[in-house]
RNA sequence: GGAGGGCUCGCAUAGUGGCCUAGUGCGGCGGUCUUGAAAACCGCUAUGGCUGGUGACAGUCAUCGUGGGUUCGAAUCCCACGCCCUCCGCCA
């Protein structure tokens, strides 16, 4: 949720914001309205309300003789409050719902427009030249006995997998990479949980436009997260932290769920895009002013990280429309799949501002003691399955052998070069 | 899944319809005293909304797990839900 105030003070900024977007100006003034017809019913309603406090304190303190007629005037008086808060419900319900179209402010610099709009930063590393046809990652993950994407649909549909041996070891070897990246970076490493309650779903802004993207479990009203950044964000929800240290950052493991409603028939095959996959997700609470700075961090978190891998890479500022509407900006690393000639997403660092803070009112105490609203980032350190994907592509060898990168090798008991199996 | 107990201010507790503008203790902050400190004593002690003010602030409303309800009036009574604890059963 945006500050209120801002669209009070500065109401231009958000229309100009939701151009940018590609959304109509014309929701700022919505909930411009919206939030003027509330502070008009909380007034009236406050002042009635006051005038029946006085008035029911009267009645504890007045004889017997007097109460009767006392009383009749009094119902009346809670009739009418009733009645307003009835309207202040009604007018609390209409901003929340015009609130939550707003998405946050688009951070200066971003390039307007949409998907074709994003701008590349730069490009890291050269791409690989073979000297015979590039595989893609299932026919080497297969050549490897490390996927099984046939019996990953047999048992659980289309876009599941089945790390097998290697494979299965290669997701630990990265999981752990990552956590040892983070926690030599500051970060507290953290198992979050999968199933998340509304509140944490929908503070998280994940409840908004993609709300399909989601898996509920009506049952039991819970919600199969799409990132940790969900229950990380929430971890802290109803707090006021203590910021002056600087930033607290959390890695967090753990399953992320995706329906992937829409994208039939795009990345059909292998681990690019599936509806399951395990990933470790960088998170930071910071004060307001520190964002920037702290975006830039955990990009560069970001690029140690490919680095490690030996991954070739460009660096995204994703544009206006195509931003999540907790992000002011986002960055993107998109690594090269041979197979494809393409680069694709691995990672993706945004910068939430307030936005979510606010929503799960998560503050801290600044320089005078009073309460504000904190900032919170979040970063993929490793989306595990598309890793391998890219991973096992970029290293392959001619005779369908995998080169282990030197920073992995630890992981993978010393191994240099994972073998085809017979 | 079954049975019971609980959820009150940072922490601990009191509070079974109006004197609750939520008391007390602890902790924390400030002060008096003291060469300094401790002790003692005095004062302060939350969050959010709205209104007013340039402003430190003032006024007002809300908040006793959450949401409804009863009532002129609810921490207190009723209903639903959430969470925590104990025991039984089942279980990785």
């Amino acid at each position: 949720m945006i500050d209120l105030r801002v669209l009070r003070d500065e109401p231009d900024l958000v229309r100009d914001s939701l151009a940018a977007r590609g959304m109509p100006p014309a929701l700022a003034d919505e909930l411009l309205a919206a939030d003027a017809a509330r502070r008009a019913a909380v007034t009236s309603a406050d002042r009635l309300r006051s005038e029946q406090k006085t008035a029911s304190k009267e009645i504890g303190a007045a004889s017997k003789e007097e109460r009767p007629a006392m009383l009749a005037a009094a119902q009346e008086l809670a009739a009418q409050v009733k009645a307003l808060e009835e309207e202040e419900r009604i007018a609390d319900a209409a901003v929340r719902t015009a609130h939550l179209a707003v998405p946050n402010l688009v951070a200066d610099g971003v390039p307007p427009g949409g998907e074709d709009d994003s701008l590349v930063l730069e490009t890291v590393g050269e791409l690989p030249s073979y000297d015979f046809e590039p595989r893609d990652h299932v026919a080497i993950g297969t050549g490897l006995r490390a996927i099984d994407m046939e019996r990953g649909a047999k048992v659980s549909g289309a876009r599941f997998y089945f790390l097998t041996g290697v494979g299965a070891e290669l997701e630990f070897a990265l999981a752990n990479l990552a956590m040892a990246q983070a926690r030599d970076s500051g970060f507290t490493p953290m198992i979050a949980p999968s199933l998340v309650r509304p509140e944490a779903m929908e503070g998280t802004g994940f409840l908004g436009a993609h709300a399909d993207e989601v898996y509920r479990l009506a049952a039991d009203d819970l919600y199969l997260v799409g990132t940790s950044e969900v229950a990380l964000a929430a971890y802290h929800a109803d707090e006021i932290l203590d910021l002056a240290a600087g930033p607290i950052r959390y890695a967090g493991w753990s399953s992320c769920f995706r329906r992937e409603a829409g994208s039939y028939g795009k990345d059909t095959r292998g681990l690019v895009r599936v509806h399951w996959f395990d990933k470790v997700e960088m998170f930071s609470f910071c004060t307001p002013d520190q964002t920037a700075a702290e975006h830039r961090r955990l990009l560069g978190w970001e690029k140690q990280f490919l680095a490690a891998l030996e991954l070739p890479y460009q660096v995204v500022d994703i544009a206006a429309g195509d931003l999540g509407s907790s992000a002011v900006r986002k960055y993107d690393c998109e690594a090269w799949f041979p197979s494809q000639s393409a680069y694709r997403e691995l990672t993706s660092t945004s910068n939430c501002t307030t936005f979510q803070a606010r929503r799960l009112n998560i503050r801290y105490r600044d320089e005078g003691g009073r309460p504000q609203v904190a900032a919170t980032l979040n970063g993929t350190l490793c989306a595990i399955a598309r890793t391998i994907a890219c991973l096992l592509e970029v290293h392959q060898q001619a005779d369908g052998s995998v080169r282990v990168p030197p920073a992995l090798r630890p992981y993978l008991g010393g191994r240099e070069i994972l073998e085809p199996v017979g």
